[in-house]
This record gives C-alpha cells, structure tokens and sequence, in this order.
DNA sequence: GTATTGAATATTGGATCCAATTCTGAGAGC
DNA sequence: GCTCTCAGAATTGGATCCAATATTCAATAC
C-alpha cells in the first residue's frame, strides 16, 4: 500500500488559503471594517480563480466575519457596540465553564506555557503580536477543559471581537489590567482552584468588555 | 427612483433553497446520518449546476451538518454520544439566560403563542412535527431576549442535535415529561419570574439531555 | 445648477468544461 | 479461493465562459 500525504495531514486547498488569510486579516485589523472584499482582486493575489475565493468568502460570511449581499460582494462585517457587549457577555458564561473544567486536568505543560504567554504579555515589543499572544495565552488555560464544541465557538466569538479588543489593549491602562489579571488567573489554575480560575476569568471578561466599550463609545460617539 | 423587490425582501438564491432544504432534512431526520450527499444528484434534483450546491454544502459544514474530506464528498455529520453530551451541556448554560432576559421583556404575542404550542405539544398527531413544535415553542420564549447573537448560537446547537433528541420525545415518557415541564416554563414566564423560568429550562434541558443519552446509550450498546 | 435617464462598465452568480483524485471491478498471480 | 494491480468510471475541485445585476457617468431635461 502507497503512502498518501493526505492520509496524514488533509492536505490545504487555495480555499483554505485564501479563508486563513482573509480571517487573519480581519481578525488582526489589517483590513478595515467594511472594506469590500472584491473576488477578483482576492483571486489575482493567490492567483487562482474566483471558484476557491467564493468558498473562502462563504465560509466568511458562515462564521459572521464578512456580510455579503447579492450581487453587490463581501464586505468585512462591522459589529455595533450592543454587538461587541452581546459578545462579551456571551464570553463571560461560556469562557469560566471553560477553565473550571480545564483547571482540574490541564497538563503541567499547557501550565507552564500558559504562565510563560503570561509573563511575556506587556512585555512584548510589537502591539500587532498582543492580540495574538493574548489568544494563546487564553487558549492554553482552555485546550484541556475536553470539550471541543466549546473551544471552537469561544474561538469563533472571538475572531469576531478580536479587532476591536486589540484596540483595548493598546491603551496602557487596559494592558496593565490585562497582564495582572492573566497572572492571577494563571495562579489559580496551577493552584487548581477552579472556583477561582472560574470567577476571575468570569471578571477579567467583564472588566475587558466594560473598558473596551466604555473606550469605544467615547471614540465612536464624540 | 424604481422599487427594487430585493430592497424590500433580499431574494433567495439557489444555494439558499437548496442549503434550507439539506438542512431541514438533515435536523428532521430524512437525511440519515452518515448519508453521502453527491453533488450531481442535488444538482439534478433542483434543476441547477453543481456550483450553488457546492456553496450549500459548505456552508453546511461550516454549520457542523455535514462532514468533507477533500475529493470524497460530503456527508451528514453524525454525533458521538460526547458530543451530544457537550452540547446539551452548552445548552444548559446558555438558554436559561435567554429565558431569563426574554421573561422581563417578552411580548403578550409571544407568551400567547407559548401557551399554545405548549398546549398543543404532546397532543399532535405526526411525530414528525414535534420537533418543529418544540422548536417553535422555545423559540417563542427565547425571541424577546434582545440577544441576536445567543439566538443564532442556540439555534445552531439546536439544528445539531435535533435530529437525535427527537428520537427521545418519541418515547411516551420522554414526550410526557416534555410537556409537563413545558408547561411549567410558560407558567414561569407568564407570571414574569425570571428565577424561575432560568432555572426549570435550565433542569428541562439538562433532563431532556440524560434522558436522551441513557436512550442511546441503551440503543448503540446494547 | 440639479435631477434623471440610459448606455457602458464592473461585479457577482451559475453553467460548462477540464484536471486531479478517488472508487470500482475485472483480471492476473499465487 | 484470496489478494493485488491497474485501467476505466465516478466524483470532486478549479478554470473559463456566459448571464444577471449593480454601479458609474455622460448626456439630457428642466
């Protein structure tokens, strides 16, 4: 019998290309919310045609990161601030189940990565990184919790948010808050307090959103 | 200036009608699971090429209602019994929220059509339609919450395990039990006790969930 | 000068064709 | 009889072409 390489790793289309790169530029804010996201200019970048950049936009527009209207194209999707709150107040339910059932089985390994995302958020040079380095610091203190459905829609809100809570932390005042709030999730969960990790998550969740929506309505309104 | 129809009622695409039906039939059960969808017949049943079929079925995967590997089609996703487990779990969290803004701000309309859905659940005759019934019926005290975004995700769980938690309301006793606990929810949210309303959906689905796993269990095992 | 029309252009959506891969089954080898 | 091989069939994925719709902008009417 042949080995087949995609019998070990599916191997990636341009569809799935082309969706990771879009969604890495919406998520990381390199394009801008309702930028129009024109299928043949897509395709002319990955040079492909347009059939794997319509599948890429519908997996988008499936996932609430672009809204599409018939004939007239993609655009990247835009959310309102009751939109950021639903989101934040959908994480502060989900997200503490999360690692309370994380905490009593994670691994020594997702620990110690997590303490080290930890100490190295704020510290990090480049602001472009923060948002990422915040993902898989948070990721670590969830990867363990075995249940697969809800690490995958915790990461589908926030790929929705993502851009803006980068905005968030680029005040200083946010970035503090943010690190000392991980560090003492961190000690709880090695601690293996899972009430604790639970409500600080819960409050760390509620506090971001609170300052994020308190930063953006003073931009938005005046 | 012209009326446009479109303006007033985004008009439905092939790939629209044909993603609805795949996936009515998916959550009522037609589309057994494990089914293997080939493009060409859908095509031909709907008299349309392959490209607005290829649009539905990933949109359906991106849903979790069918299952692609690359050049071996799609097929309708099938559950574990963890799985099922987890989403009820999800469930559990998220609709008594739901429930609990609906109850302080839900319409006389929609406490009304509760009340008749609830009345008429258990006394349909076609076991097809009570999956719908129930779905009507917790939509009816989910609608008012305000909450598009927890709406949206419910019923993306919902549309999951649909199919298998009808298989639990075809027991008398699962059906039975649903309604008596049916009822006392729209009793709940009648006399605007949201405490209460929480927390009798929150025990009805975690209920309805051991319910439906010890069923299974008895039916894959044994 | 402003609003309106309509033709030209641009863009999306669907059909058809072609390429890449998987599936199937008959036949060879043992 | 059983397994392996390989050629043909079936199927999916991508490219290209065409149709439907939206947008733009110059020309016209007022």
């Amino acid at each position: 019998m042949q080995i087949r390489a995609q019998d070990l790793a599916q191997l990636a289309s341009p569809a799935d290309v082309i969706f990771d790169a879009l969604r890495e530029g919406i998520t990381d804010g390199t394009l801008a919310e309702g930028e129009v996201l024109r299928q043949d200019n897509i395709a002319r970048m990955f040079n492909v045609s347009r059939i794997p950049v319509r599948e890429a936009l519908t997996r988008l527009e499936e996932q609430g990161l672009v809204t599409t209207q018939r004939y007239r194209g993609a655009v990247v999707a835009s959310l309102s601030l009751d939109e950021i709150e639903e989101i934040f107040e959908f994480r502060s339910l989900i997200e503490p189940e999360v690692v309370r059932h994380s905490v009593v089985v994670a691994s020594q390994e997702s620990l110690d990565l997590a303490r080290d995302y930890a100490d190295r958020f704020g510290h990090e040079e480049d602001p472009k990184n923060w948002g990422h380095l915040n993902r898989q610091l948070h990721y670590m203190l969830y990867r363990d919790c075995g249940r697969p459905y809800f690490l995958q829609v915790v990461d589908s809100a926030l790929n929705r948010i993502e851009r803006y809570q980068r905005l968030q932390l680029t005040l200083t005042s946010g970035m503090d808050r943010a690190r000392r709030e991980h560090q003492a999730i961190v000690e709880a969960c090695i601690a293996r307090d899972a009430d604790q990790a639970a409500e600080l998550t819960r409050a760390h969740i509620l506090g971001a959103g609170r300052s994020l929506l308190d930063f953006l309505e003073r931009v938005r309104k005046g």
